[in-house]
DNA sequence: TCGTTGGTACGACGATCATCGTAGCAAAAG
DNA sequence: CTTTTGCTACGATGATCGTCGTACCAACGA
């Protein structure tokens, strides 16, 4: 089952906000930022269910703001920095910038 | 009827991106940040109706992303630049910049 | 005074959202 | 082969969202 990845030219503004907008993925993309070596979707310490994990690494991977790579049973995330900056230059850091160091 | 609107230092990133995640609300932002003088809410060719219109000016003023002043039985609205600079600097520029010049 | 203008309040509607539990699968470990 | 691990799929639930129409109000112009 491949997933799907939204194309650097497809990426739409909205959606990429709107991915941004909620605090368990904001953190999910300031972990990602933080440590930029790939990193399984169970390592992030989020205080919600596995389902609700998964939905949230879902958002932002159909947004095109993180990468989900097959390794085993296990997936590998990490951030679309190049693309995003690509075509949205300054957005990621502004964001980045501007979340608290630690949820 | 005084307009609710949040102090700088009170300005959140979730609900900021959230209102920004909204084609017609970036739209709304988009023209007022080509234009800098305030503009009544009526003046801004959107292709809903005048309670959706509303309901827009009242996500983006409680977010803090626009400032809404009575004048007669209209609003004068603007962008509040300084206080976003401030709280999140370079983001609505990254935003603005990543808009569609005309929707 | 009487329309007109610019905007809000309220309630409704269907759609989407964040969240969860359960069930399940595929790979790795034993 | 069996168990464990890491994650997904599905369905459900309550909340929020974007949209609208109707009713309304306050200020202005004739």
């Amino acid at each position: 089952m491949t997933l799907h990845h939204p194309a650097p030219e497809e990426l739409e503004l909205p959606a990429v906000l709107h991915a941004l907008s909620d605090p368990q993925r904001l953190e999910i993309v300031r972990c990602l930022a933080e440590d930029p070596s790939p990193r399984r979707c169970g390592t992030f310490e989020l205080t919600v269910s596995k389902s609700t994990l998964t939905h949230h690494f879902r958002v932002l991977r159909e947004a095109g703001v993180i990468e989900q790579r097959a390794d085993g049973t296990a997936r590998l995330n990490s951030l679309r920095r190049e693309d995003l900056e690509q075509r949205f230059p300054g957005l990621l850091d502004a964001v980045l910038g501007s979340v608290p160091a630690s949820a």
